[in-house]
DNA sequence: CTCGCTAGGTACCAAAGCGTACCGATTCTC
DNA sequence: GAGAATCGGTACGCTTTGGTACCTAGCGAG
């Protein structure tokens, strides 16, 4: 299972690809062999929307597998306070993997983008297993690129694509995680994730309700292509 | 040894830490155990100035350990051809980190930005090394977060700050990286790592040299403060 | 020395987006 | 049901940046 690339997005020169293609969309967790899981104490957790799952600077005590419909964000904020999103975790990737990897602190906060069921596995547990299990350890070393390469996407998108550009790229990629076509969310709180004016976010949404990609009721948009 | 981040930058609002604290600056490939470093087939390079490493979508057969001094920058290319950089490798990182990680293909581009010396390693071989060797395994992957700590900092700043504050961290970026202040480049190459107006550029550098920070001559920039 | 190429300085207009503000509409709370 | 809080629509002036273009200075080749 590998990262969101290709698929043409309407006529505004946005690309991801499509996650429409595979077949089963479960937590990569599922893909641990049975020997590595029985060594997890993983448990399960309801995850409600825009609850702080880690903190910037911090070191969680447990990564996050989210199950599929749910969605998290990776969130860094500025010396001045402004919060911007450099990428999303859904089911195909491991919200904290930064630890997994890495003995040092996060580098952003992750919080709860679509609320949803997620499993949680004790850092340490993990990264023991990561250690000897080569397996396990390809999945998340997998899995890390493919959020580096996310991320990259994103630092050029931030760089190039306009507002509704970046906006709509930004709804696919919550729609594929998400899987559903409603999400809730006001515009307040969108502005935030692309780093931009609420007022923006109001005309992109209306630009593109305009030409009939999406239509919106209060604090909730419905892709509708 | 960790990837830059804080230390105030003149009064742009830009933020990177330093690596003036950093003791002894030398590539991460001198911090393997010795028995590691035996079963690499390691080779000098001299690297030219924008000579490319790299393509992306390709998986490479070397990766490359630079040596202080030589700088490399990691780019992406969008679908409509433009060009834009996610971050830049120096002694501190790996060039390739991707594809050691991961089986699947580079995300990204990688070209020389200040040429000098780099050690390269056969991908397979390090690949190898890290699978059964933790200290090299931890070392590769502490790295790897350190650079997509960086990229998530990229995306922010194409996010949030202007073209002048953009160009004073990437110019200290190369500085920390290349050890001295004066690199050679072109405002029309600078335009593309940044993803700006070549013109843009000359404006930016003319406002900082006003400001005292930066002198120029013909395709070189001098970093004063 | 001259031609030609490259680097860079400057300018003008248009588009995108920001800061700010005001106000109406819906929802929540007591 | 009334008041408060939240959400969103709209507007105006300003700054940054993009697109484009033209011109000059330095450098190298012949």
């Amino acid at each position: 299972m590998s990262f969101p690339n290709v698929v043409a997005v309407h006529n505004l020169g946005v690309w991801e690809k499509g996650m429409a293609d595979i077949a089963r969309q479960q937590s990569i967790l599922d893909s641990f062999p049975p020997q590595a899981l029985r060594r997890l104490s993983i448990e399960e957790q309801s995850l409600a929307n825009h609850e702080a799952l880690m903190k910037a600077n911090e070191r969680p005590e447990w990564v996050y597998f989210p199950q599929p419909g749910c969605v998290v964000s990776l969130t860094r904020t500025t010396e001045v306070g402004t919060t911007v999103e450099v990428g999303i975790v859904g089911f195909e990737g491991v919200v904290g993997i930064q630890s997994v990897m890495s003995p040092g602190p996060m580098g952003s906060d992750a919080v709860v983008q679509v609320s949803g069921n997620a499993s949680r596995v004790p850092l340490s547990e993990l990264r023991a297993v990561s250690d000897d299990n080569a397996t396990v350890r390809e999945i998340l070393q997998t899995s890390c690129i493919d959020f580096l390469n996310q991320v990259s996407q994103t630092a050029i998108c931030n760089r190039i694509h306009n507002l509704e550009q970046r906006l709509a790229k930004w709804l696919l990629g919550v729609r594929d995680r998400a899987e559903r076509d409603s999400v809730d969310l006001t515009h307040d709180f969108l502005s935030n994730m692309l780093g931009v004016r609420r007022a923006g976010v109001t005309v992109a949404v209306g630009e593109m309700e305009l030409d009939g990609l999406v239509k919106h009721d209060r604090a909730r948009i419905t892709i509708l292509d």
